[in-house]
DNA sequence: GTGATTATTTATCATTTGTTAAAGGAATTC
DNA sequence: GAATTCCTTTAACAAATGATAAATAATCAC
């Protein structure tokens, strides 16, 4: 669990009882390449951190597979949609590559944070920054083009080399053969 | 302030106690057409609820004006990016129909979220809903057609027709040339 | 390994949106 | 109310991306 709390600690100082409470709501998961982690059509109540591993959002618009996000090492990942409104979730979590997941029971959690206000605080920062971060990401989308875009995307994570083209393409918000195109142009 | 409690008490109901804190740190703002509710390069330390009126947030980008958003009567309007990171804003909000506004002071308000865990409560569930509203804004950026996005607007709220049209432009990630394109060919 | 399946690239043409420039309307100032 | 400025539309052409189809390349199952 070190890696978890190591992943809290940058967000906020907790309490050895604050941490010993939320150590209770983890469970270990180790899951393979292309199984789902999450199916559609379930309230989601589960948030993940992937100890390692590539994972992805994914909803289906008009008959074709979407990526919402994909989430690497170090870094957590859940249907926000559905685990803040309650209603069922529309998307679903796979895995790209083999991943050591540690599964924070968020119906549990949220009863925590009457009892310690500490992880509701935890959490609340953790979004921020999460909400932050998109808000950042519509700029991205309305203001730079396709090969601008993936080029960032490049930059940022390495390990997208890794991921089938047409999961980065929808992630972009362009067709395959159009990413096809821009790499080509690019190399 | 009985709108701003309205509008609280959709989100959480609070005690008495909590809200005339709350009341303490909300002040009246009346601010005309076109003036600068806050300039760029601020750190960003209020939160506003629009009474009445029209405002948005803006940028420069490469030298152009874009609208990052617009807020409307009855909702809430604040630089996130810098109020959650403690950052100087780069955005700037401005008035757009004159407007009656009620200022929350939120470097008091973040205080008071140790005195009143209700109070930070109420702020986390009222930035959860704004997240989950950024993430839908994504999936119609990259999915439907500038058309389509204005139409969508348009339906959201008619107060639309009183805003220049090159914010509307800029906030939908296209010209204003296409804009008024898209509109001869809508009409 | 061979065949079958899946992923990626390439090509062609259509559509959308951007860019630039100019013209027509509306609003504001004096 | 005339002049000025700002806002919106229109037009012509360029660039980016979409759609469809076909050709390669890579991967998987047996």
């Amino acid at each position: 669990m070190t890696e978890l709390f190591d992943y809290f600690d940058k967000f906020l100082k907790l309490s050895d009882n604050t941490k010993k409470a939320l150590a209770e709501l983890c469970s270990n998961v180790t899951i393979k390449k292309n199984d789902t982690l999450q199916p559609f059509g379930h309230t989601c109540k589960t948030i993940y951190f992937l100890k390692s591993g590539i994972a992805r959002i994914y909803y289906y618009k008009d008959g074709t597979d979407i990526t919402e996000c994909f989430a690497f090492e170090g870094n957590i990942i859940a249907r926000v949609e559905s685990l803040f409104t309650g209603k069922p979730s529309q998307k679903a979590i796979q895995i790209l590559e083999n991943a050591e997941i540690i599964a924070i029971n968020a119906t549990q959690l949220f009863k925590l944070y009457d009892t310690y206000p500490q992880i509701e605080r935890l959490f609340r920062l953790i979004f921020e920054t999460a909400y932050v971060d998109t808000l950042n990401r519509i700029e991205g989308i309305q203001f730079h083009s396709a090969e601008e875009r993936y080029l960032d995307l490049l930059k940022r994570t390495e390990i997208v080399q890794k991921i089938p083209l047409k999961h980065i393409a929808s992630y972009l918000g362009i067709t395959q053969v159009s990413l096809s195109r821009i790499r080509a142009t690019v190399k």
